[in-house]
DNA sequence: GTGACCTGTTTGTCCGACAATCATACGATC
DNA sequence: GATCGTATGATTGTCGGACAAACAGGTCAC
């Protein structure tokens, strides 16, 4: 027997109630999209105070298990979408003084087998979403605001295209922490968008083609491409990323 | 001009609350281990309602930005932890459909750069650290429960070994996913451990002489090895992951 | 069919209250 | 001097009740 005790853990009513609704969630027993009951009757099940159960709600509604539908009052259990769970991801690194290098370093190594993936396992609507991205940053090239957005987006239909969810999340962090460093980028490098164009544009037809070691070439370019934009744009590896000013916004409900 | 409207988002006031306080921990404006003052004097700067700020602050608390350090009434900022964050991705992919399949290809994607970087990157430390994992694992490779626990600890320090951030917090949601499948392999399947036990060792190897190659394709084969124990154990590559039994757990604080 | 009006429900926010716990200081005891 | 007991104030967790605004649904006039 020890003479050590293990430090008793206090759980609060709030929490209680955010476990027990989240393990229902998690575990099915509740659909995605199903109602939940109002909060005073979620009160009166959980005989606690109203109050209680707003605060448990807070909770979910930030992991995202839980959300209004646009004009309803009622919440509804949802699956975490992948950009609001990615904002968490990209935070936490944030405060973990994560540089451009190691967005850069994970990003060669997690694209090019990505792309390959993709290649391997893209189907026509796939496509379709990887050559519109393609084009609408071709169009908007010169809009360094809107061009970052529209790298990302070139990535994300890559993601999706690997038809494997694990793959399309563990990128989403990575895409949100690159934009301000690329931003940098596109606006100080005058031949990057040109580059990225062409990368995309490669890209696109070792997808066609289902050519999986081309699009990993590709990728693999690609990538290297960022780090030479970097030495031009004067941008030094070892700086922390620094925060997206949009960081924790409001989630739009569509 | 167009005659369509964006649809107005109304945000409560807690919202706008932990978007205020988020914000500031994120500019680092709030240095982590800072106490923030009290609800009634945070209620008191907002001009809102205790109440409010309390739903703030769980949603603050569940993005892992403040804590209640052990003992301590008042909140604390802090830096969300690998696990929690984890935590929530882990959850977001379990209501996705991830199947086997997915995690353990995207294992064979990360884990070998990882094992490459960890080898070039770590230091003596980051030895002990890998090196005590395997001897724990070692010894306690046959009770299946804490098996599970030991590999994800030796991936862990792995991890850690490549002094990325990014790559530590990446790995950490398919370590969790990878849990119930590898505890079922590990019981079905005899020779499992002692492979394990192999494949960790060469990696140590690999590790100790600074041979990057070597702790690749090292990985390789051991990620290699999980799919055949899959097979030999019956699993379905195609079969949803389960939900781990402590999911959305009370975190323990130190 | 459209719009006006009413009614009950639900949320967002507020106020006030109280017990339990924590921080701190001050003695009392050994 | 170190440990313990106690008093005091601050803080959290939880509660009860309250009310305006927004929404859902029905009814009714046009």
């Amino acid at each position: 027997m020890s003479v050590e005790f293990a430090p008793l853990v206090m759980e609060p009513a709030y929490r209680k109630v955010a476990v027990t609704i989240g393990a229902r969630i998690l575990s099915r027993a509740l659909r995605e999209g199903e109602r939940l009951p109002s909060e005073t009757e979620l009160a009166r099940q959980f005989a606690v105070n109203r109050s209680t159960v707003r605060e448990a709600l807070r909770e979910l509604e930030s992991r995202g298990l839980v959300q209004r539908r646009a004009g309803s009052k009622l919440m509804s259990v949802s699956r975490p979408q992948h950009e609001d769970v990615a904002e968490g991801v990209s935070n936490a690194l944030l405060l973990h003084d994560v540089t451009v290098r190691d967005v850069w370093e994970a990003l060669s190594i997690l694209e090019p087998p990505l792309a390959r993936a993709a290649a391997r396992a893209r189907t026509a609507p796939d496509l379709k979403c990887v050559s519109a991205a393609a084009a609408v940053f071709s169009a908007e090239r010169n809009d360094s605001e809107q061009a970052v957005h529209r790298v990302a987006e070139f990535f994300r239909c890559l993601g999706r295209a690997t038809h494997n969810p694990v793959l399309g999340l563990a990128q989403e962090p990575l895409l949100q922490l690159l934009e301000p460093s690329l931003r940098v980028m596109i606006d100080k490098i005058p031949q990057a968008p040109g580059r990225i164009v062409t990368a995309q544009r490669r890209l696109l037809e070792a997808l066609e083609a289902r050519d999986g070691e081309a699009a990993h070439a590709w990728m693999t370019r690609h990538i290297r491409d960022f780090s030479r934009g970097y030495e031009l744009a004067g941008i030094k590896l070892e700086m922390r990323v620094t925060s997206r000013p949009t960081a924790l916004k409001t989630r739009a409900r569509a």
